[in-house]
RNA sequence: GCCCCGAUAGUGUAGUGGCCUAUCAUACGAGUCUGUCGAGCUCGUGACACGGGUUCAAAUCCCGUUCGGGGCGCCA
């Protein structure tokens, strides 16, 4: 019966079997010690010459990283751990070559390339497993969020004949002697389900951008959590995203104490005071600390810099101007929406509005953008036999975890990442 | 789409026209060691992305190619 690393210390004195990861080979001329890793942990075995020779020798020739299984004794020791087990069973279940292509245990860091092209073995170290094991529990949070809330979790198409909000670029893809696109966006789908009557639903999903950028924030393929609700306004849309966020690092907070330790969150913080900002007031804000915005104009990176700066901290940008935000926003008035966004600092994590669910203004809208009415027909139609006032927004899961857990780049919360020049592995 | 930067052993680096037969660490290999845990010690293997040019002389300067990193725009 396989014991995992980290519950060994469970099973002293008695037989255990380990199965995983040789991490490090310690030998001297009559003992030799082996770390072996599993997804748990860690544990120190050790075999002494004399105790026995065949399986002493055979560890002290392995290879760092083969995949072995041992059996014995679990026992206190002088062991870091203050523990370990006396192999008296051993074998090798696949050996690894050496030199390896990047040290998962070494003490040289490599360059995030080198880590992506290697990733199943960048993927070993504790500290990179910890980022998954964190984003495990922020979709466990929101998923089990929503359906203790009334949302029904929906899967909407990713191939799509037209691009839904235009403004970025989409993924051509051959579809029978059709072209169509990847989804950029389950936007025109979530809408759609509130005039289906299904009242709240929520999907998380990949999105899939086809824009050439280079930055340590964006993706080509991202993981979307969207939402959306029936009967309700931006200002319920907010309180959503607000608690949804608040249960999720509370969740982190509670299950993943060892993970974030790892990755150096000391003291994760708990208290987020999701301030709202007008857009106008941000205006105000960054030309105030002399980066010029014009009002109207969007709020250029450095702008948010200089807003977000110092605000290590989640904050809402609200009322922003009609002609900044897409055709399906609900007007505040004749100048501004019911648009929102939620930053951390300078990144961008939620893009969110109460819709408009009036079919002659979402004309209207779409005519004033200038996109073409008749492609969106089939949207349009859910309109026309009673829809009603909506309200949603979509998180970027990356992200999210990107800015919970202070990382520099977004590729580190992304298994495999597909930027500008990745596709493979 | 625009702009900037980089490429030296498996990994990560030093190097600024001659002292480079290329530094150091780590990994790898051999040896040594009965309690290691970043093991120690001894010895060894191993690299200037590719193509052209300048020069008496190029890792170093120039051009191109390939690959990559980053910023802006846009966005989650």
């Amino acid at each position: 019966m396989r014991v995992l690393a980290a519950e060994v210390k469970n099973h002293l004195n008695t037989e255990v079997e380990v199965k995983g990861w040789v991490q490090a080979i310690r030998t001297g001329g009559s003992i030799a010690f082996i770390d072996l890793r599993d997804v748990s942990g860690h544990v120190q075995c050790v075999v002494a010459k004399k105790e026995n020779a065949s399986i002493f020798e055979e560890l002290r020739t392995l290879s760092r990283e083969s995949v072995i299984e041992a059996k014995g004794k679990a026992v206190e020791s002088q062991a870091k751990q203050g523990y370990e087990i006396q192999v008296n069973k051993f074998k090798i279940l696949n050996k690894s070559l050496a030199p390896l292509p990047l040290g998962v245990v070494d003490m040289v860091d490599s360059d995030i390339e080198t880590r992506l092209e290697n990733r199943f073995l960048d993927l070993r170290k504790p500290k990179i497993l910890s980022i998954f094991k964190v984003q495990d529990t922020i979709s466990r949070a929101v998923r089990q969020y929503f359906h203790q809330n009334g949302f029904i979790e929906v899967r909407t198409p990713k191939i799509v004949a037209a691009a839904t909000e235009g403004g970025t670029e989409l993924f051509p893809v051959k579809y029978f002697d059709r072209s169509a696109y990847l989804s950029q966006s389950p936007q025109l789908y979530k809408e759609i389900m509130m005039s289906a009557g299904f009242d709240r639903v929520f999907e998380i999903a990949p999105a899939f951008r086809a824009e050439e950028h280079n930055t340590t924030r964006h993706l080509n393929e991202f993981t979307s959590i969207d939402i959306e609700m029936s009967f309700v306004d931006d200002e319920e849309a907010m309180r959503v995203l607000e608690e949804v966020i608040k249960v999720s690092s509370k969740m982190v907070i509670e299950e993943n104490s060892k993970e974030l330790e790892l990755l150096g969150i000391t003291s994760p913080k708990t208290d987020y005071s999701f301030k709202k900002i007008s857009y106008a007031e941000c205006v105000k804000i960054a030309n105030d600390k002399g980066i010029k915005v014009d009002d109207g104009e969007d709020l250029s990176t450095p702008a948010l810099k200089a807003i977000g700066e110092g605000l290590n901290e989640f904050y809402f940008i609200t009322r922003w101007p009609r002609k900044l935000k897409p055709f399906y926003v609900q007007p505040f008035d004749e100048k501004y929406s019911r648009g929102f966004d939620l930053q951390f600092g300078e990144v961008e994590i939620t893009s969110g509005a109460q819709r408009v669910h009036n079919p002659e203004i979402l004309i209207k809208n779409l005519e004033a953008k200038g996109l073409n009415v008749e492609s969106f027909e089939f949207y349009i139609k859910a309109f026309q036999y009673g829809m009603p006032p909506h309200a949603g927004w979509a998180i970027g899961l990356e992200r999210l975890t990107m800015v919970l857990l202070n990382l520099q780049n977004i590729r580190e919360a992304t298994l495999f990442p597909r930027d500008r020049t990745r596709i493979t592995p």
